[in-house]
DNA sequence: GTAGGGTTAG
């Protein structure tokens, strides 16, 4: 109660009164004590129930007219009421007017310094909730009391602050009190000192809910799941019952480590004790469900909510999000607004994720600009990652590039994003020079993400040197190797040809999912080793490993490189009737591929007339290929027609229907052929061949001249193809699209990509040493019956891998025994 | 008029 004092003689500090209550809306029982207001000035006796007037105003709008009044009615001084105000701001999130009002305070006391400084802890900004506590001991001549210190303590964001409060604590004597103590304890637990908050908690003559909770969740935040359990044990033998907050903690933790037994018991005991009704347990709830994969369970949840909040409709979102449902995602976005929840930045995450899984660039766009006008973008990185991970899905990589020059503060992440864009859209020597960016600034610490993000680019360029490089790294800097990182690794060394190498990585790393066993696998398909892919699978099955759909990509492709047709035949049962796994355009591709190299036509025609799904140009393209090895013209017309529907862009394809016409003599197809590619204006997928020498990649493009040994690496090339010619080479024209002389297409043949690398490598690497080359297309057939011959004469052995598998040249021989 | 321990993320 708050009796007006005499200060504001001469103005009615209500003259505004009509003003103010035409444009807000008090509660009644504010009407009245805003009446008493405009009374009390009449008559300086009655009382004010100021509480009432403060819990009245539901937003800053109204928070900012009861200020106005109070500095009219020249109570904005007062001591009692000013540090309502900082208290009122502060409930309604407006921090800063929070803060102005505090400055405005001459005589603060300790519950005006309390106020601000929670008011900090509570929108998060903890660097100037510790500053506060600090000028209130500089600046003030007030002690901080058992108030301050559970906000300050929350706000130190490392142990060395940390530490330095807990000083402050012991001097000032609160180390007693209950809130203080549990404040610690939280404090120490969250920065992984258990031991110290360990002590503390046992140290503590009085233990309320509060100070349990402190170290369970301590635990829970730091990611110690088995330490929490512990004590939550502990917690049940001393006959303490969780409360909704101990709930709200330990579900995270069950999630974290795949506990769904503890997860499904906690809901359980939840359900039995009322504690479903509280909106944290039921949020908590839906994103343990959603990171179990159990969406059925998460919907459930969130269906028998009563009160949902932001962080429920966040939750139920990104449940669809990250389980790939991105449709019914949207569809809740929508639903969300209906019920006129106002999104926040981290619906935005999501939403961003979800039109990266739709790939739907024009709704890129308006995500983009949903966030930008709420200045998102400005505020908090992780949705300037989520956008730019979201162009990059999108393939727009300028697009990524330029809101990733545009981020204010970049971390990691960021870096991350734009090496995964520049490597996923095929563009690996950008990944590798962004990545070369990143490790000049120094502030940025590579972590187990970037790996993963630059080892493909190795890989795909086949820098063996600089893989081995990032495995020193990790080897140094992790105490443990990560499935992904080690599944980048072995595929790595599986893709440059180590397949040694790979092997023990494998039996390196855990192995309990399915990801480095589809890895390995695939690694033995490439090499041409089916029967070893296969035997593998088996080990997979009877360690307990469930395969998924990758793992009978690896299997079928395996078998189609070494031509084991039954055995590709039984992947593909075994994986709809046992596994029920759907076959995708990706399986479809591989039989077909296996069908069709083993000459078996038929078949594999026949299984693309009864797929279910529409076969796409893979599928096409793959029956195409089998013509041409077989020269069955008639049906790879068919195939033709069909894949030109489907993808006429794509010049390869050309070039396949022209080698088989020219087979079987019939120039006129061939000749229609190359002028519809022309009339088309098809742009040739630019072929590159790369090499690795002394740690740096070369890359060589087809017809290249500008390289610094260029003129070396044609002589090279001469000499060789007449040695090649008098052993018994003769030029195969059919691989020269382009309409010329012979002499010319014999030219146009030496200077594939593959040659000039292979020549390169030929003239800057010691005789007899092994010759490493990548080629980012299928090898030309004409290289791979010249690259036999340069094996032969050099005497070296050759390992090409192209976009399908790997060559393994030596004595004239390869090793894919030209079945490919 | 002031305080601790809880749910969502790229």
């Amino acid at each position: 109660m708050f009796r007006v004092p005499q200060t504001c003689k001469g103005v009615h500090p209500l003259r505004f009164w009509p003003f103010i209550q035409a444009r807000c809306t008090f509660s009644p029982a504010a009407t009245t004590s805003l009446q008493f207001i405009s009374d009390g000035y009449e008559n300086e006796n009655k009382d004010l129930d100021f509480k009432l007037l403060f819990s009245s105003c539901t937003n800053v709008h109204l928070a900012k007219r009861l200020h106005a009044l109070l500095v009219l009615s020249g109570n904005a001084q007062d001591i009692f009421l000013s540090t309502g105000l900082v208290n009122l701001y502060a409930n309604l999130g407006d921090v800063s007017f929070a803060r102005h009002t505090f400055d405005q305070i001459q005589k603060k006391n300790i519950f005006t310094w309390n106020s601000m400084i929670s008011a900090y802890a509570r929108v998060h900004r903890y660097h100037e909730a510790v500053n506060c506590f600090y000028q209130l001991l500089l600046t003030s001549c007030l002690q901080p009391d058992s108030y301050t210190f559970p906000p300050v303590l929350k706000a130190c964001g490392n142990m060395v602050d940390g530490k330095k409060m807990h000083c402050w604590v012991l001097k000032l004597g609160f180390e007693w009190d209950v809130f203080v103590a549990a404040s610690l304890v939280h404090m120490y637990s969250r920065f992984g000192f258990l031991g110290v908050a360990r002590k503390l908690f046992n140290n503590m003559p009085v233990r309320d809910m509060g100070s349990w909770n402190a170290m369970i969740s301590g635990f829970c935040q730091n990611g110690n799941a088995a330490e929490a359990l512990d004590l939550l044990d502990e917690m049940r033998l001393d006959g303490v019952k969780m409360d909704p907050v101990t709930v709200a903690s330990i579900l995270p933790v069950c999630a974290l480590s795949d506990d769904i037994l503890v997860g499904i018991l906690v809901h359980l005991y939840s359900i039995k004790h009322g504690l479903e009704s509280d909106v944290f347990v039921s949020n908590a709830l839906i994103n343990m469900y959603a990171k179990f994969g159990n969406l059925g369970h998460a919907q459930r949840v969130f269906d028998q909510m009563e009160v949902r909040d932001l962080v429920s409709w966040n939750s139920i979102i990104a449940a669809y999000e990250q389980n790939e449902d991105p449709i019914t995602a949207l569809g809740l976005f929508k639903e969300m607004q209906l019920v006129r929840i106002q999104p926040d930045l981290l619906t935005a995450v999501s939403l961003a994720s979800i039109v990266a899984q739709l790939s739907d660039h024009r709704n890129s766009q308006s995500v983009h600009g949903f966030v930008v006008r709420r200045g998102w973008l400005m505020k908090d990185v992780i949705i300037g990652n989520a956008v730019a991970d979201m162009y990059a899905k999108a393939g727009s990589v300028d697009s990524a590039r330029r809101v990733f020059e545009g981020l204010p503060v970049k971390d990691v992440i960021s870096w991350n994003t734009l090496i995964t864009c520049y490597a996923q859209n095929g563009l690996a020597s950008e990944a590798i020079e962004f990545y070369h960016m990143m490790v000049e600034h120094i502030e940025i610490i590579p972590n187990q993400g970037t790996w993963v993000s630059i080892l493909p680019a190795y890989s795909h360029v086949g820098a063996l040197q600089q893989g081995m490089k990032i495995h020193g790294r990790v080897i140094k800097n992790c105490l443990y190797l990560d499935v992904f990182v080690g599944t980048c690794l072995i595929d790595m060394y599986g893709k440059c040809g180590k397949l040694d190498d790979a092997m023990s990585l494998f039996y390196q790393v855990p192995r309990k999912s399915s990801v480095p066993w589809n890895a390995i696998i695939s690694c033995h398909g490439i090499h041409g080793h089916g029967e070893k892919a296969l035997k593998l699978f088996n080990e997979m099955i009877d360690d307990g490993v469930k395969p998924d759909h990758v793992t009978f990509v690896s299997l079928l492709a395996a078998c189609s490189h070494s031509g084991l047709v039954d055995e590709g035949q039984w992947c593909f049962n075994v994986m709809q009737e046992k596994y029920g796994i759907k076959p995708s355009l990706k399986h479809y591709g591989s039989m077909v591929d296996l069908l069709g190299r083993a000459g078996r036509l038929d078949l594999a025609y026949n299984l693309i007339q009864n797929m279910p799904i529409q076969p796409d140009a893979s599928v096409w393209g793959a029956l195409l290929g089998a013509c041409r090895i077989h020269g069955n013209f008639e049906l790879g017309s068919i195939a033709s027609d069909h894949l030109f529907e489907v993808d006429s862009e794509n010049v390869g394809y050309y070039v396949l229907l022209s080698n088989i016409y020219a087979n079987v003599g019939k120039w006129e197809g061939v000749n229609r052929v190359r002028s519809l590619a022309r009339d088309r204006g098809l742009k040739k997928t630019p072929g590159w061949s790369s090499i690795e020498v002394n740690n740096k990649v070369d890359v060589f493009y087809t017809g290249n001249q500008t390289h610094p040994k260029s003129e070396e690496i044609y002589e090279e090339l001469e000499v060789l193809t007449a040695k090649m010619k008098s052993l018994g080479y003769v030029p195969d024209y059919s691989f020269v699209l382009q309409d010329v002389e012979d002499d010319e297409k014999e030219h146009i043949l030496t200077s594939h990509s593959e040659r000039l690398a292979i020549a390169f490598g030929i003239i800057t690497t010691p005789p007899k040493s092994t010759i490493r080359i990548f080629k980012n297309l299928r090898v030309c057939g004409d290289c791979h019956e010249a690259t036999k011959f340069i094996s032969r004469i050099t005497e070296r052995e050759i390992i090409v891998r192209d976009s399908n598998r790997f060559h393994h040249f030596k004595n004239g021989i390869c090793s894919c025994g030209d079945y490919w």
